[in-house]
DNA sequence: ACAGATTATGAAAATATTTTCAATGGACAT
DNA sequence: ATGTCCATTGAAAATATTTTCATAATCTGT
């Protein structure tokens, strides 16, 4: 970036105005005569002029950039947000500057705190979990943040979500109606407090179907990529002797299936596996998944637009926003 | 963002030193001497001082900010060198403007400008092809550009790519060995440049082979997500009467496969698949498909590495890396 | 103790915009 | 003519840093 070529003075000067002049067309300010307007336009367009954002930001103290933080831009599931929201964001001719957090709180607050530093004008927060450090620091700061399709275990941030433990409830209530005696509940570690919401959802189907909640049932497993493909579910799952699962994330779900199909056992008929979330992944294997299906870019985009209204101090009546979420009965369960 | 809390004039005055020495020791300037580094250090710390990047990137003409352009986030293939792209991005300090652009040349453009006027210090595109009016777009900033895992016509600018030739020839070639004589060529209509470099390795592996190539083998198929479920691939290939193809997306070789195991067709036995290009999506299906598969995060990781040095004006000997493929031989040949 | 060399520090300019406030100019009514 | 009002314009301050250059402080060797 060399001393920039052509600046707003030398638009100016070309044009015979004033800075004032220029920075009121480019910024569209109806206090311009036409035909001054037109003559600047003309230099603007003639030197190829192009605003510094950087300056600009610096004077008016708004850079159109917000921050977004992805646990990782891999996963379907956050990049399909990650695209609503971007969507989103360039209708409302903001940019968005991206980071990745392994969904590790220290890094999440290492990254929150390098999109605070560049003065973006807000924050868009995607994790597994809200965690009380994280949560704290979100706490310090002016710039408004809204989490997407997490959850804040006070409930205060604004946030879009759906109801994660209705979706967790229909699951096991489908799996528990074809019969089922014993399902497990397959989620991972890291997931504390939907984990919670979900065991909740688990919890209140088993029991009003009259059985007892057995923890035994509850399988965690690790999210880390690496193992994510060694580790041998399947066995882990059939251990605990249930004869369906409902699985948290969809990569999991896959994984589960190709592991029992592997071991000969018979999906739904030996197995039936229900997947509590879905990306586009879901769409690719064989037999289908019944799953949940959550509008993912949906949940991006009215964060982002959410946000917008709370940058520009809009009326923000709403801050917590539940969408609906379908279930899609498909080849994996009876 | 309202007006800064904590600027770099606080910690001055409370510091008893002048701004520019409080800048020496936020910038880890060593000619401070070390009592005075420690008593601002105590008050940077006291305040919670935090520099605002704005106003650096405004003296300073560096913003430690790239701009990464892409087709689609959501796409697996692009994420993964996304991820690479930002892992080093960080290592080396540096923020990552994200922005979609759908392979479309006009969009592509207006990112190109949109992520140049935040006075990014280079920028990493990533896309099907480089047409020529981008081409023509890059060519007028000074701002260093990397290509990641994307081909340009001339081959001038900075590119981190596979050797796309060798590997769609490779592909060819087993499908030949395996003696299958009709093989279809699918790839995306967008893909002008790649496809025809396709074409080279596959018509090269053909007329090795004493076949002569045939133009009606060569499918194309459109790119557009929406329909991508709707077209049936499985009609289209096999009225070409071919008995195996190279397929040039994943996805596409997923759809593919999908769509000829409800036809009943048996894949090995009664047709091949290679997909010329792999994704983690890949691994979730079976039968396992036969595909070459890339160094993804590699090549984002690298692209951005070479950024880094074009960035510093470093000696940058190799602005062109092409980095090695392996091929893996799965459940979707014989 | 002093010259010279180095190290440490500060004042002020520079960065490219927006924004505020004052000034100018023209139209229109008197 | 003259004053009033509104639209238009410009000058200069403000924004939070880095950077340059000059000066002050400290050290080193005699």
């Amino acid at each position: 970036m060399a001393k920039q070529t052509i600046t707003i003075y030398d638009v100016a000067r070309e044009a015979g105005v004033s800075m004032a002049t220029v920075s009121r067309v480019v910024n569209g300010n109806p206090n311009v005569k036409p035909s001054t307007r037109k003559k600047v336009s003309d230099v603007i367009d003639r030197l190829k002029y192009r605003p510094n954002a950087v300056a600009r930001g610096l004077a008016s103290k708004k850079t159109t950039t917000v921050g977004v933080i992805i646990p990782d831009v891999t996963n379907m599931y956050f990049s399909s947000l990650a695209r609503g929201i971007d969507d989103i964001a360039s209708m409302y001719n903001y940019n968005i500057i991206l980071a990745n957090s392994d969904g590790d709180s220290e890094k999440e607050i290492r990254v929150l705190n390098t999109v605070l530093a560049q003065q973006v004008d807000g924050v868009i927060f995607m994790g597994h979990q809200l965690s009380a450090e994280v949560r704290k620091e979100i706490d310090l700061t002016d710039t408004p943040v809204v989490l997407a399709a997490t959850l804040d275990e006070q409930d205060e941030l604004p946030n879009i979500t759906i109801d994660y433990e209705e979706a967790i409830y229909d699951s096991t209530a489908l799996l528990l109606e074809n019969g089922n005696d014993k399902i497990a509940l397959v989620g991972m570690d890291i997931d504390a407090i939907k984990q919670d919401l979900n065991t909740a959802g688990y919890k209140r189907a088993i029991e009003e179907a009259g059985k007892s909640f057995d923890e035994s049932l509850v399988v965690k497993v690790s999210s880390d990529r690496k193992t994510l493909e060694d580790v041998n579910f399947a066995d882990i799952v059939l251990e605990t002797g249930a004869t369906a699962a409902v699985v948290e994330d969809d990569r999991f779900a896959i994984i589960l299936l190709n592991q029992l199909i592997e071991k000969g056992i018979n999906i739904p008929e030996d197995f039936e596996i229900v997947s509590a979330k879905n990306s586009p992944l879901i769409d690719m294997v064989r037999p289908r998944i019944t799953s949940i299906t959550q509008p993912l870019y949906d949940l991006g985009a009215v964060a982002m637009r959410l946000l917008t209204k709370l940058m520009n101090d809009e009326e923000n009546d709403e801050i917590h926003i539940t969408l609906p979420y379908k279930f899609s009965k498909q080849d994996s369960t009876k």
